[in-house]
DNA sequence: TAGATTGTTAATCGATTAACAATC
DNA sequence: TAGATTGTTAATCGATTAACAATC
């Protein structure tokens, strides 16, 4: 384990890995490197890698430990210290939002923000408060990420008010393009990128 | 423009590039790749040489004819021909994606599916079905896209009947990692991934 | 031992960038 | 003409794969 900044691709094929590991039955208590990249169709010198930057290595004729490596991916993805995140949104999205199960990833979805709450409380419980209060509450509390899910008109607004509260972190589902100053991390979720990837591939596919 | 297939980071970016020529003011008849690529914080000549893979090329000292352009990479992401896709899916979820405005992307949501249909429509009309009626649907309809919203535990079963019924491609908004056959296209989604990937670029951003 | 496995070094491949020529 | 721009060729960079050595 190194602290380079680590790649994307390494980012998004962890929790790949995480997710077979943990789907392995409960008596599995070692796997190998290379059977894991035949069940995920991936090289095995590339998953080899990939461990071996996240874990301190697996032990000849026998793989890697189960349990130590799915410690070694949460502790090098961060997901044992929690980040306060609050949800910003129209309300169909907010609430899907405000209740998906981030499994043990370490997010924290904290409350909900919109124009008019229908209700004070989310299907799972999480309170809902009217927009006007997110300054004070931001501040009180310490929030590190914003998510947008309001429509695109209104997103650059509401990243700026969040950007104003001192968030360090936009996670933007709402289609608009978003201008944050640098020291605030934007990530978009764009759902026609991955249309377009998906038509893509069965045009591939059809030939 | 030439038949290659695609690369996937090509294909994230083309819908980034349209997002951006679609803003600009009515009035805009020209853009340059010089001036798209400072404005999205690329290198221009990435730019250009994206646009060089779907259009045939700009003019010296004047750019692209941005008319030409939307509709070169729409025609490029085969926005023009639509694909009907069903959700089938827990409540929630599965409303969001039905009413999910794609916007000229394309893709028709016929339709939603759930075991007991609260409404027989969703919020912006689309019909919702009870489950066992998915075969007779799906057979009945020219459906290439599965849209799957379930649990994670649920889900395999859902992809299965859906393949069965000779879907094309799987969109799994579930978090179960799931299994096809090579002739279907499978994408899912996963913002578990994405998380990890915003978390990771926050930690290196205090530094 | 033989076989399964890790881990390392070099080769390959693909994507991006740099340098520059062309031209309107 | 000078400047803004495209487009091409070569260089660089990073990620993946191939080959192979090590070892339990």
């Amino acid at each position: 384990m190194n602290n380079k900044v680590p790649s994307p691709r390494l980012l998004a094929r962890l929790p790949i890995y995480l997710r077979y590991i943990k789907s392995l039955p409960e008596s599995t208590t070692n796997i190998s490197a290379t059977k894991m990249a035949a069940a995920l169709g991936l090289g095995d010198v590339l998953v080899r890698k990939d461990l071996a930057k996240v874990s301190d290595g697996g032990r000849r004729k026998l793989g890697y430990i189960r349990e130590d490596l799915i410690k070694d991916i949460e502790t090098f993805l961060d997901f044992n210290s929690v980040t306060t995140a609050i949800v910003v949104g129209e309300d169909e999205g907010k609430m899907l939002l405000l209740d998906y199960r981030f499994d043990d990833s370490g997010l924290d979805v904290a409350a909900g923000f919109t124009l008019n709450p229908s209700a004070p409380v989310s299907k799972s419980g999480k309170p809902i408060y009217p927009l006007d209060q997110l300054e004070d509450y931001c501040r009180a509390h310490c929030v590190h990420i914003g998510m947008i899910t309001v429509s695109a008109d209104r997103a650059q607004n509401m990243c700026d008010r969040l950007v104003a509260c001192g968030i360090h972190a936009i996670w933007n589902f709402s289609p608009a393009h978003l201008i944050v100053p640098k020291n605030v991390v934007i990530r978009s979720e764009n759902l026609s990128i991955s249309l377009a990837s998906l038509r893509m591939q069965m045009r591939n596919n059809e030939k």
